[in-house]
DNA sequence: AGCAGGGCGATC
DNA sequence: GGACGATCGCCCTGCT
């Protein structure tokens, strides 16, 4: 019997503002299935005769007794992002088997190469907000590609629907029940028409159940660590800051007086507009009115102006740069095709300023590093942990490319310095295991390209090979590029996959400024003509693969995932970037859900190309530790030029490593 | 006051 | 003709 499940859920945190409202959490605790509570939980099924049943339940304990009781055998549950809801009443008290978990909408419809055209979207998003003008309130947030609101709509050709404000409408979650139910197979007819319905069933379902169980294990942080390193950057910023303030304090006084300026203009403007509203008859008794109401606004706005100069504010410290130091803060961007001169403070600038020795610019460059650190790490993972325990959610379809992702929080992008807080459970140990060029070794299996096979099949680093022939001079054996001529490998290191992506000559002669390298333009395109010519092979796989999906055919990627590029125009820098970096994020996925079907292995971060697993710190580790590094490397990936081996990285410690 | 959008930086 | 790409999240700013 199929069963569709649907449960809402509001912020259960006590001491939040958003403590059981929809909406207002600004922590989005709704989501986080330990701070969570449910508020419904919905099931729908229908009986041979095709009659709808709905039940629905306000508390967790009435659904696990209803649900206790059903029959298990032939049981098959449906879910739109079920992954979600199966966490959250596992949490609460119930677990349901992943084995009866059969089917997911939101998997299908990721798997379904044919998506919502972006128009439609757009539509919807229109009636969404008109909706929310009326309501005064936005209340109705932005529903995506795979949610049930834009979903059912567009395959069930039925209108959209909303929900209430407070999440509890009966008839709704009735609705997304029963949409739940149909879209299951409507979407599944779809699958078997394009052929990918097997890679939903095999593969994605596989990992997002495999993406369930490391979401609802979490990992564990080190408090004691945490909070000294914590203080240890806090001190670091507030050290930062006087130095800054210190050394530009007549700028600061500078800052103050430009920022007061404004707020004369402001106001005088403001006054005047006041004054020109005023009907003539009425202007003598009314000025004099205004002027003191616009004189006190303006007294009580200049209390509030700023003082100092923020360093936090990009215009700011910008403007510190350019107007008071006569810092050249101009770089080059490219913006729809057409290369555009922008003045700012990012990296590139920053970089070009610090060789150029210009004062303050590595003081403010360590003040904000160090700020983003206290800013947006060290909060946010306060705020989301559950006693030691850190919960983050994955994203199996939030990406164009078919890569995974990760919020709250992004687990995806923690700094380096900040991974060994990261830590093993009492009596386990963390596994950090790195497919280690993946890419190079993709695009030689896809491409079959001559000389890249042949060196990945030699056992030769693609850096090492890059750099050996990039940097003319170079000349020595392969193995020994790296301690020769870091400083040109790490520059390859960093440039050389873009390469095939199309990056071209302007992106390797600023890579190669940042590495103390001033290479000419002329040198970077003849490096860039050498660099296709070698790897001949693999342009031409680029150049056919972009005319096909010019077409706006789809291709197929190494696990089975169909790929297409909806605008013809993006074909070029993102096509073959797409096939290569969703086939690496696919072969992690896939390696991840074969160690979990092991004993005691859990899988609990997916980092783009690496994986870190929680293992017993028992006499068997060394041989987990084979085990993981063999469902890792076990695929085939025949070229005609022979086996291209796959290789992974990493080590067993007490936290992740870097 | 609250939202949208730009700029930026962390990761791969 | 020429262009590396993909995220998430924070801060600031300008608009209504």
């Amino acid at each position: 019997m199929k069963y569709s499940i649907d449960i809402e859920t509001v912020c259960g945190v006590k001491t939040c503002k958003g403590y059981n409202t929809v909406h207002q959490c600004p922590h989005d605790h709704a989501l986080h299935h330990i701070k969570n509570k449910i508020t419904k939980i919905g099931i729908y099924w229908r009986l041979k005769d095709n009659t709808e049943k709905f039940k629905s339940f306000d508390s967790i304990n009435d659904f696990k007794l209803f649900f206790n009781d059903l029959p298990k055998e032939n049981m098959e549950l449906i879910g739109q992002n079920f992954k979600f809801d199966i966490k959250t009443l596992r949490a609460k008290g119930l677990f349901i088997s992943k084995d009866l978990w059969s089917d997911d909408t939101r998997c299908m419809a990721i798997a379904l190469s044919d998506k919502i055209p972006e128009k439609w979207l757009m539509f919807y998003n229109i009636k969404r907000n008109s909706l929310n003008k009326k309501l005064g309130k936005q209340i109705h947030r932005v529903a995506g590609k795979y949610s049930l609101k834009t979903l059912a709509p567009y395959h069930l050709n039925i209108e959209p629907f909303w929900e209430n404000e407070d999440h509890s409408d009966e008839e709704y979650l009735f609705l997304d029940c029963k949409y739940t139910y149909n879209l299951e197979s409507v979407l599944k007819r779809k699958l078997e028409e394009e052929n990918t319905y097997e890679f939903y069933k095999d593969k994605l379902l596989k990992w997002e159940k495999m993406l369930y169980e490391a979401e609802y294990r979490g990992i564990r942080l080190d408090l004691n660590k945490m909070s000294e390193l914590e203080i240890k950057y806090k001190n670091k910023e507030i050290d930062l800051l006087k130095q800054l303030d210190k050394e530009l304090e007549k700028y600061n006084k500078l800052y103050a007086k430009k920022e007061r300026q404004k707020l004369y203009e402001k106001y005088k403007n403001m006054y005047y507009n006041a004054v020109n509203k005023i009907k003539e008859e009425l202007k003598e008794e009314k000025e004099s009115k205004l002027k003191l109401k616009y004189k006190k606004l303006l007294r009580s706005a200049l209390q509030k102006a700023p003082k100092t100069i923020s360093f936090s504010s990009k215009s700011q410290v910008a403007w510190l740069f350019e107007e008071c130091l006569g810092y050249d803060i101009t770089y080059k961007k490219r913006e729809k095709g057409k290369e555009i001169i922008k003045k700012g403070v990012g990296k590139e600038v920053i970089n070009r300023l610090l060789l150029e020795n210009k004062p303050y610019v590595k003081l403010y460059k360590e003040y904000s590093k160090t700020n983003k650190l206290n800013t947006s790490y060290f909060p946010s993972y306060k705020e989301k942990l559950v006693d030691d325990i850190l919960y983050c959610s994955f994203n199996i379809g939030g990406t164009k490319t078919g890569r995974l992702s990760s919020s709250n929080p992004n687990l995806q992008q923690v700094p380096a310095d900040l991974k060994e807080i990261f830590i093993a459970r009492e009596g386990y140990k963390l596994i950090t295991k790195d497919m280690s060029g993946i890419e190079p070794v993709l695009i030689a299996y896809l491409s079959e390209d001559h000389n890249l096979c042949n060196l990945l099949i030699n056992g030769d680093n693609f850096h090492n090979y890059v750099t050996k022939f990039l940097v003319e001079y170079v000349n020595c054996d392969t193995s020994e590029v790296k301690k020769k001529f870091k400083a040109e490998r790490d520059l390859c290191k960093v440039v050389d996959l873009s390469l095939f992506y199309g990056s071209g000559k302007n992106r390797l002669k600023t890579t190669s400024i940042l590495h103390g390298f001033n290479w000419s333009d002329a040198d970077c395109s003849f490096k860039i003509k050498l660099f296709k010519e070698k790897f001949m092979g693999a342009f031409k796989f680029k150049e056919n693969l972009d005319k096909h999906l010019e077409k706006g055919l789809s291709v197929t990627n190494i696990m089975g995932r169909k790929l297409k590029i909806p605008d013809k125009d993006d074909v070029y820098m993102t096509g073959f970037n797409s096939l290569i970096q969703g086939s690496a994020s696919d072969l992690v996925l896939e390696s991840g859900a074969r160690i979990l079907e092991e004993k005691d292995l859990h899988p609990l971060l997916l980092v783009h190309d690496e994986l870190v697993i929680e293992v017993p710190d028992n006499t068997q580790i060394k041989e987990n530790e084979k085990k993981i590094e063999e469902k890792m490397t076990n695929y085939t990936l025949q070229s005609c030029h022979g086996v291209i081996p796959l290789q992974v990285e990493g080590n067993i410690s007490n936290h992740w490593e870097k």
